[in-house]
DNA sequence: CTCCAGGTGG
DNA sequence: CCACCTGGAG
């Protein structure tokens, strides 16, 4: 969860989810969906969708337990090189090194590494030097504090922003400190301009109900349910053909509008109200969902927003 | 409103 | 290299 995600945001989501499953063998069991639903506003949807499929394949591996070098927990879908290392250090006390956002910045900065983190060269050095500093240790149990140390340095004193180098137990070698540069290290993702897509949602409405579609996975979205997407022109007429519903209004809701890493949605929501519903087999991938019960299932942010404005 | 943080996989 | 999501800061 913690994968590029802040621990405010994750709290009250981790609680839930280990409510629900206590252990691997409980996650196994789960079905993708309800794994999705209890992950439902977090974002980066990839990352339930591999730590589901992680359990099971934990619980089918040969001796049915976790993982426990660095390099086997590796191998876990959603599971790379810095989350294995960590995972191997807590727990395991591997001497593994670890370089998440905010070892970046120690490492940027105590180092003067030039350069955006996340070129695939300044990521090499940095992953060099993370090696490189790892203390000799004398026993596993020593892992532990390093690394929780390294970490917390990073997010408590060597900060984005305002850095406290006073407090700092590194600051007499960092190269960022004794050339004034700080606030330049490490150096900012390059701007780009992404484009906005637009996009118009049919929130249709009969006897308490609405239809939500099951995106495929991988994609934005993958497993869950969002209102059903139209490029047409007519509501009307798409309502009867796609759904068999004859519609006695429609009104538009206010612009509604979601950011992505690489493109911004526009998404224009039309409230439809169906009077006469056609039998027919759904598809699959589509379902009718009781309005009241819809936000509880695996549905992105703004569909959540849309359901409570309904 | 805009900008930004934050790892993995393809 | 790019795709993947959201909330919080400014």
């Amino acid at each position: 969860m913690l994968q590029q995600t802040q621990v405010g945001a994750v709290i009250g989501y981790f609680q839930r989810f280990l409510d629900r499953f206590p252990d691997i063998g409980a996650l196994a069991r789960a079905s993708e969906d309800e794994v999705l639903q209890l992950w439902s506003g977090l974002g980066y949807y990839a990352r339930a969708r591999n730590l589901h499929k992680a359990a099971r394949a934990i619980v089918d591996s040969p001796g049915g337990r976790f993982p426990s070098t660095a390099a086997q927990i590796e191998l876990l879908p959603g599971v790379g090189r810095s989350t294995a290392a960590a995972i191997a250090a807590f727990c395991f006390g591997e001497r593994a090194a670890i370089l998440d956002g905010n070892v970046k910045r120690v490492l940027a900065r105590r180092f003067g590494v030039e350069g955006f983190p996340g070129a695939s060269k300044v990521e090499a050095e940095l992953w060099v030097l993370a090696e490189r500093l790892l203390p000799n240790i004398a026993a596993p149990e020593e892992m532990e504090a390093y690394t929780q140390g390294l970490m917390d340095l990073g997010a408590t004193v060597c900060t984005r922003s305002a850095p406290g180098c006073a407090l700092c137990p590194v600051a007499t070698e960092c190269v960022a400190r004794a050339t004034g540069r700080t606030a330049e290290l490490p150096a900012p993702r390059p701007k780009k301009a992404y484009p906005t897509r637009e996009a118009a949602w049919l929130l249709l409405r009969y006897r308490g109900l609405t239809v939500m579609e099951k995106r495929p996975a991988p994609g934005i979205w993958g497993g869950l349910w969002v209102f059903p997407e139209f490029g047409g022109e007519d509501p009307i007429r798409h309502c009867l053909a796609e759904f068999g519903c004859e519609l006695s209004s429609h009104r538009e809701l206010p612009l509604l509008r979601h950011g992505f890493t690489h493109f911004r949605l526009e998404i224009r929501p039309i409230v439809c109200e169906v009077v006469k519903r056609e039998r027919r087999a759904e598809s699959p991938g589509r379902a009718w969902f009781p309005l009241k019960e819809a936000a509880s299932e695996a549905v992105p942010v703004p569909v959540r927003k849309l359901l409570a404005m309904l």
